[in-house]
RNA sequence: UGCCUGAUGGUGUAACUGGCAACACGUCUGACUCUGAAUCAGAAGAGUCUAGGUUCGACCCCUAGUCAGGCAACCA
């Protein structure tokens, strides 16, 4: 462990029984883990949890985690998310132990083991159609009934599954089962399907397989195959756990054995995290894509301007339990803040401009300021940003009648412009609808920052911009997608109907210092004052974009509404 | 009416497996500030689902309840 021993560290349920079992040196103190996605969708934040759950426990136990898709299911599953999910892993920053595993790769052993359990009488051949089975099943407070195939001969269960597997049969026409207890409470211990018939073409094997196995039976064997030891999954496989053991039971020689350990998946308020709702979003085109800003989808998160650590860092602090959970949002925007607010060079953009007129400052003079870029950081450089005469700054920032308390421009009020001088507002022009379109004001002239007359107080400090030499900047302000804590939570109400109208504005003309004009896609920035932006992918050269990741915390308006 | 799991401030996670409940986010003060940010200092907020029991002592052990979530796909 990396954590000194006087140094106390709490561990959580599963760290407790990694350690335990490491005292126990059960499977020879080997630790290894597992990440195990199907292909069949884009990553989101919950993954992300169980990711760095598992690839940090391997981490800090000096074990392997490996990935393995889970790939049983051809109809759903596809090379492209098999590609998405690698990406996303690695820009969390994780590596899986050796190749990615699949477990297609499997199937010929798992076909093989299936083979023996028919030998050893412990499955058999279903050909009732599925309605029938699934009656037979029963309910949980009853017991269900047997199928008239479960006692049929060894000899002809092997040639029927060999005939399923020969392309013999149709869909749904033949089944394989284990053979286990129909009157079990657990309705999964109700000989479940081990194989089912899928003339479907597979991402990976092709055609070379019409019947695939089930994830149950899958599951395990796959652990067992790749030496897993600690088989972290989510709670609703918790009443699996039982059939995860009895497959294992048929091939396991009694000395090494996977565990599995269920643990409480995330949830996060103002949030939906189901695939099939993200899918529905995709698809009915009120999010532009899986990596849409606004989507918790990893790629989303990126694509916003979210970091790995604070993501990692996110994960270290929500914890792992077994009771049901809802994560503030606010709590993921505070370790995205805690971390841009280390990283993020200071630049200057107004949003929504309006003029400053300097009187008292020479016309067609140009001054270069120099701003650190980022005060968090001591070695950090500085850079130019240009000062002229003409200058914009943030509309929301003026107030022809502003209330005492604020800290901005106003007629008769001073201010301090970043980096530069300080003005004060002498007088203002409006146009016929009442806007105002240009603010006069005169500067004192020995305020320039770094000097003498600079020491001065002054109540409020304002971002701003040269007129004439900033640059244009689309800017897409992002907000929360849903105005509801909990939309999949109304059992009248779709969740649809809590999309927050505002959760995307588009500003075409923001006035940007030209020192942005070097951004690059995914680099990332604090506007001064307005909150942290990244360059979106969209971003060409002649035409930028940002996105707004999250604003800076605003103690200001929170304590003024 | 079955089975599995869980229950600690507003939220999440702890409490060395029995020694008078801690940390983080959030909230509220105040200081500082050329970002109403950051930073710093401080405060409020739970007596641990309920009722019994064991014990000198219970969040922790026992009993009985209550409430919540999950389980009846040829999905994972």
């Amino acid at each position: 462990m990396e954590f000194p021993e006087n140094e106390k560290r709490s561990l959580n349920f599963i760290e407790t029984i990694i350690e335990e079992d490491l005292r126990n040196n059960k499977n020879e103190g080997r630790i290894h883990l597992r990440f195990p996605p199907e292909p069949n969708g884009y990553l989101h934040i919950g993954h992300a949890k169980s990711i760095c759950l598992n690839f940090g426990l391997a981490e800090d136990y000096n074990g392997l985690c490996n990935l393995r898709f889970d790939d049983t299911n051809p109809e759903k599953e596809d090379i492209e998310y098999v590609d998405s999910i690698k990406e996303d892993i690695e820009w969390l920053g994780f590596k899986w132990d050796k190749k990615p595993y699949y477990a297609s790769d499997y199937f010929e052993q798992l076909y093989q083991w299936a083979e023996m359990l028919i030998e050893q009488g412990k499955a058999y051949v279903d050909e009732q159609p599925q309605e029938l089975i699934s009656q037979q099943r029963g309910v949980p407070t009853r017991p269900g009934t047997e199928s008239p195939y479960r006692n049929r001969p060894v000899a002809e269960s092997l040639d029927l599954f060999r005939r399923m597997r020969a392309g013999d049969f149709k869909n749904g026409q033949m089944i394989l089962r284990a053979k286990i207890d129909m009157s079990s409470p657990n309705m999964h211990m109700r000989d479940p399907i081990m194989y089912r018939i899928l003339h479907q073409e597979h991402h990976r094997t092709g055609n070379a397989w019409c019947i695939y196995p089930m994830y149950d039976y899958a599951h395990g064997q796959s652990d067992y195959i790749e030496g897993i030891t600690h088989s972290v999954c989510t709670l609703e496989f918790e009443i699996h756990r039982p059939l995860y053991d009895w497959f294992l039971d048929q091939i396991a020689d009694g000395g090494y054995r996977p565990r599995q350990i269920e643990f409480a998946r995330l949830n996060l308020s103002y949030t939906v995290m189901s695939k099939r709702k993200l899918l529905e979003l995709v698809q009915k085109g009120i999010v532009v894509g899986w990596d849409d800003p606004r989507m918790p989808t990893i790629s989303g998160l990126r694509r916003r301007g979210y970091t790995p650590e604070s993501l990692r860092n996110f994960a270290e602090r929500i914890g792992v339990a077994k009771r049901d959970n809802v994560i503030d949002v606010g709590l993921l925007e505070f370790t995205l803040r805690e971390h841009l607010n280390k990283i993020t060079d200071r630049v200057m953009v107004v949003l929504n401009p309006v003029k400053v007129i300097i009187t008292n400052y020479p016309e067609g003079k140009t001054e270069k300021m120099w701003l650190v870029n980022n005060p968090e950081n001591a070695e950090s450089e500085s850079h130019e940003v240009p000062f002229g005469r003409e200058l914009y700054i943030e509309r929301e920032d003026f107030m022809e009648d502003p209330p005492k308390k604020f800290f901005r421009l106003g007629p008769g009020q001073e201010v301090r412009l970043k980096g530069a001088y300080i003005i004060k507002c002498d007088d203002y022009k409006k146009d016929e609808n009442g806007n105002v379109v240009e603010i006069y004001c005169t500067c004192d002239l020995n305020s320039r920052s770094g000097a003498e007359g600079a020491q001065r107080k002054v109540k409020g400090t304002l971002h701003w911009v040269s007129a004439e030499q900033s640059i244009d900047a689309e800017v897409r302000l992002y907000d929360r997608l849903f105005l509801d804590e909990d939309p999949a939570g109304h059992k009248e109400t779709d969740f649809k109907e809590f999309i927050n109208p505002d959760s995307l504005q588009v500003i075409s003309q923001a006035k940007a210092e030209p020192w942005l004009q070097r951004a690059q896609p995914g680099d990332k920035f604090q506007f001064q004052r307005m909150g942290y932006f990244c360059a979106d992918k969209d971003s060409k050269p002649g035409h930028l974009v940002f996105n707004r990741t999250v604003t800076l915390r605003d103690n200001w308006s929170k304590s003024n509404s």
